[in-house]
DNA sequence: GTCTATATCTCGATAGAC
DNA sequence: GTCTATCGAGATATAGAC
């Protein structure tokens, strides 16, 4: 309506559509001129919101912690810890598609994000991937489990590989037979007389 | 010491060069530049052993390649499969910092890899990992165990899990913990009369 | 605030001397 | 076979009109 809702609509415009076409590109093969199309903004303007280009991949890795926030906000109000982490492996193997094309967005961005020498972005991807971490680790504390925080490492680990392996063989199958197992391994963890 | 030799010397000095420097780079920022200091060749010169850059990722990933199959070959002198695979998490555990400062070669060329939309290279890193896939699979059939490839597919998806993590959080420390507890897995899977 | 035009820079690739 | 010089494409970023 007014002038500063026009702004941050653009803004709004252009890092949603940084999220989603760095995460089908990365970061270094898509053009400003890629992202401005997709959110329908003059290549120019693409400045007067983002003052360069990492602002913009900054952005998009607020957008994707967002996403992971309400996923697991939804996810806290179920009661029982156990069937959060099931409900979230779930959501995996629902996305199966995505990770088999383009990989996990947090993972695939850490990734091209970690080559880079000079040191502005290439931990800020790690910083998402651990808010997952936390929340997972948290889930089995309440779970009474031991190690809570090496079960979150495994946990994740075991996503964030499968994702990869998707993609790299570019087979959403690997999504369903391994998100399998961890559902199977997340079982095996309630009984707690189990020494591994 | 004659012109063949020394001309192929020079291919090698490339090959070698560009399968280091794409990896502790990415293919996207690293220059042909890059790699012809690295190998100590003239810039223009590159392109009388290569003719494009896609080339020369080409023969980083047969170098890595090849490198796989070193190691493989090594283990395979080893009697007992599960020895060989246990000797291979060893193997993992002892690059730890690398991994966590540049990723799985083979996996972090895959996830970039595999962004590209041009059809050229984007499934070549693909093969290396199921060459990987393969052997271990291999191992598990030898062992006499059940379901040999979903095994072998995560043992292979812990590998680049661990990885991924270990260089997004920049911390080795995660190929030893993760290392430790798929050597424990491995051991496990011993006693035949498990249902998973 | 918005957009066009363009400066500037870097890189992949080529032409051609030696 | 080796190397230098340079072209041309394409990218980020800026200047300035509206």
């Amino acid at each position: 309506m007014n002038r500063r809702v026009g702004a941050s609509q653009k803004r709004q415009r252009l890092t949603s559509a940084a999220a989603r076409v760095l995460h089908e590109q990365g970061v270094e093969r898509t053009t400003l001129g890629d992202i401005a199309r997709e959110a329908d903004v003059p290549v120019g303007n693409v400045y007067y919101y983002f003052k360069t280009k990492d602002e913009l991949v900054k952005a998009a890795l607020s957008e994707h912690s967002a996403h992971l926030d309400e996923l697991t906000d939804r996810l806290d109000q179920l009661a029982d810890p156990h069937d959060r982490l099931a409900a979230l492996i779930g959501a995996w193997i629902d996305q199966r598609d995505i990770a088999a094309r383009f990989g996990c967005p947090t993972g695939t961005l850490a990734v091209e994000l970690d080559k880079r020498a000079d040191g502005i972005l290439d931990a800020e991807a790690g910083v998402v991937i651990r808010r997952l971490l936390d929340w997972a680790a948290r889930q089995f504390r309440e779970l009474g489990l031991r190690d809570p925080d090496d079960l979150a490492l495994t946990f994740v680990s075991a996503y964030q590989g499968m994702s990869l392996m998707a993609n790299a063989l570019r087979d959403p199958d690997i999504m369903t037979r391994e998100g399998t197992r961890l559902l199977r391994w997340l079982e095996s963890l309630r009984a707690p007389d189990r020494p591994s």
